[in-house]
DNA sequence: GCCGTTTTCGGCCCGACTGTTTTCAGTCG
């Protein structure tokens, strides 16, 4: 079993823990476990042949036993156990909104009720609201819940989100009451999808806001409506918390609804180290907690009076760490020594390598895509169309890419673009791991895109010996692999594919590994890149575009990047035009 | 079950909101 698959079993066992009314506690200790598994940038079977694996954060002897036995041996007897005595369909009633362990727990032992079909039962002939706790009310409440379950959970991609919660800011800030506001969240984090919006504003006068967020017009529900707090649902089933905090706690509460739990849980970690405690409300002296439980929250004053989340960090005697580097993943020791990265930012982008003209499968011809790059003020751009083998995308035979080739060559001697444009092949990886054309026709380009279009859902053993075989493929043209699993985000899952061994061969062989731009890819994941960066690996940050707006997209690729911790001089398309041209061999 | 600059026991974030309650439990973030 690797990492991943026993993450995942200790997460069911934590939510099992929590259907028995194990200790909230322990049940966290599995879950933080489950994450630190998540997030292992080393080999578990080498942290468990080295006996290093207890000395990752969050993973006690208990664990490293269970985790251990997990990978070797595929089976645990505490979850099978767990398993036993649990009904499945109480698991899948802990996905209700609304419906948390102990209300599964209650309706389970009261009613002998053990699938979501027999709670929908429970909640219509009455039974459910006869119970102590429960009414009428949350009988309707779950009904509801129950028929929207699978809208409610969904998850949406960045740019969706996005689409809602600009403008949606652009009018909280617009409104008289309203001195500050911030989307938080992992929208503000930069994540891949966001499950919800968290909207954070600053005024002394939190009723008309309140109003204007449960009144306003793209609101399909709302779920909540307090003094200062309310939650409400869009058409799209996005749905959005707005909270209104005063002015002085503003950046404290943006901090902490900007999280992520594990960055927060850390942070407040610091602060204690220093005798101060910190929460959404400021940071406050240890020794004078309890007098403050005596004032209300609101009524607190923190020891600083921070101005922006600099200020809070400065506090903590750390540099500013951005949203998208918040996940817990050793950024705040980075902040505390001062090697946090320089983050490659959108003004660094100077061209892209990956991007499709009419000749395959895109929609706009090699001078439409030239005349966009000139917009966009690029001093270069990449054309790499697809290979033969992607007939389905009208790839092509090598007469036609020898044809580009020279069509290209003609219009850089043309000079009718400014841009330089470069040319390219995505070529297929076929199945086996050879590529699409013959070493002479590669060898004519100025790169090649290295792709994985067909098979994906090969076994993880076979599909990373296909893509190894192309990454050790000697040819005397420069090799970007694309996007390296074939996710589609809430779509298509990845390919099985062991990264690390991937990022190794890459670093040894000098291949180039792209962060696919297209909101939906985002591939390779930002998890690997402090990981690939460290070992020497560049990133081509490429838009993939089938048109010329497909250009623009390349700023959703550098989002994650920037996520990946990584820094311009990692990412080859930041480079100049003279030093592209030197590192193909093209000068 | 994890953790340790209060260190091998005793903590582990805590406040807003809802729906049920008559002072609080459960859920969520």
């Amino acid at each position: 079993m690797d990492a991943r698959a026993i993450a995942e079993v200790l997460e069911e066992i934590g939510q099992l823990l929590e259907l028995k009314g194990e200790n909230p506690f322990k049940i966290r200790a599995y879950q933080n476990g489950a994450r630190a598994l998540e997030s292992l940038d080393e080999d578990l079977g080498t942290l468990i042949a080295e006996e290093r694996l207890g000395e990752v954060k969050g993973i006690g002897k208990a664990l490293v036993d269970k985790i251990t036995k997990l990978y070797q041996t595929d089976q645990l007897d505490l979850y099978d156990q767990l398993r036993a005595e649990t009904p499945q369909g109480l698991l899948l009633m802990l996905e209700i909104p609304g419906f948390g362990p102990k209300k599964v727990r209650k309706v389970h032992e009261a009613l002998g009720v053990t699938s979501i079909e027999e709670l929908t039962v429970a909640c219509e002939d009455g039974r459910l609201a006869a119970l102590p706790g429960m009414g009428e009310k949350t009988a309707q409440k779950l009904l509801k819940a129950i028929e929207m379950r699978e809208q409610y959970n969904q998850r949406h991609l960045w740019v969706d989100a996005a689409a809602l919660a600009l403008p949606l800011l652009e009018q909280l800030r617009a409104l008289p009451a309203v001195q500050r506001a911030e989307v938080a969240g992992s929208f503000r984090r930069k994540m891949e999808t966001v499950g919800d919006l968290d909207f954070i504003a600053a005024s002394d006068e939190p009723a008309p806001i309140m109003e204007w967020l449960v009144q306003h017009p793209e609101v399909a529900e709302v779920t909540a409506h307090g003094e200062t707090k309310s939650s409400v649902r869009f058409s799209t089933g996005l749905q959005a918390d707005l909270r209104v905090v005063p002015p002085h706690q503003f950046v404290f509460a943006l901090h902490h609804f900007t999280g992520s739990k594990d960055h927060n849980v850390a942070m407040r970690q610091r602060a204690l180290a220093q005798g101060l405690s910190l929460s959404e409300w400021g940071l406050f002296p240890t020794d004078e907690a309890e007098k403050a439980q005596e004032l209300a929250p609101r009524a607190r004053k923190s020891v600083i009076a921070a101005q922006s989340e600099a200020d809070l960090f400065e506090a903590l005697k750390l540099a500013h760490i951005p949203p998208e580097l918040r996940e817990g993943r050793g950024e705040i020791e980075a902040a505390e020594r001062g090697e946090l990265p320089r983050l490659v930012q959108d003004a660094d982008l100077r061209g892209a390598f990956h991007n499709h003209t009419t000749a395959s499968d895109g929609r706009a011809t090699l001078e439409e895509m030239a005349a966009k790059a000139d917009a966009l003020g690029w001093e270069y751009l990449g054309l790499a169309d697809h290979s033969k083998s992607s007939w389905q995308a009208h790839g092509l035979e090598p007469e036609r890419l020898l044809a580009q080739v020279e069509a290209i060559r003609e219009l850089n001697a043309s000079g009718r673009f400014k841009v330089r444009l470069l040319a390219g092949s995505e070529v297929d990886i076929l199945t086996d791991g050879a590529l699409d054309f013959p070493d002479e026709v590669l060898n004519q380009l100025d790169y090649i895109v290295m792709s994985v279009h067909q098979a994906m859902t090969q076994d993880e053993a076979t599909y990373n010996a296909r893509v190894l075989r192309a990454i050790r493929h000697p040819l005397q043209v420069r090799k970007i692999l694309g996007h390296m699993t074939g996710r589609l985000l809430l779509r298509r899952e990845p390919s099985r594919v062991d990264h690390l061994k991937v990022i190794e061969a890459a670093a040894e062989e000098g291949v180039v590994i792209e962060l696919n731009a297209n909101p939906w890819r985002l591939d390779m994941d930002w998890r690997w890149w402090r990981t690939a960066q460290e070992k020497g690996v560049r990133c081509a940050i490429n838009p993939d575009a089938h048109n010329t707006e497909g250009l623009e997209h390349v700023v959703d690729g550098l989002r994650v990047a920037r996520k990946g911790w990584l820094r311009a001089e990692t990412v080859v398309n930041t480079w100049s035009v003279a030093d592209v041209l030197a590192w193909l061999g093209r000068s």
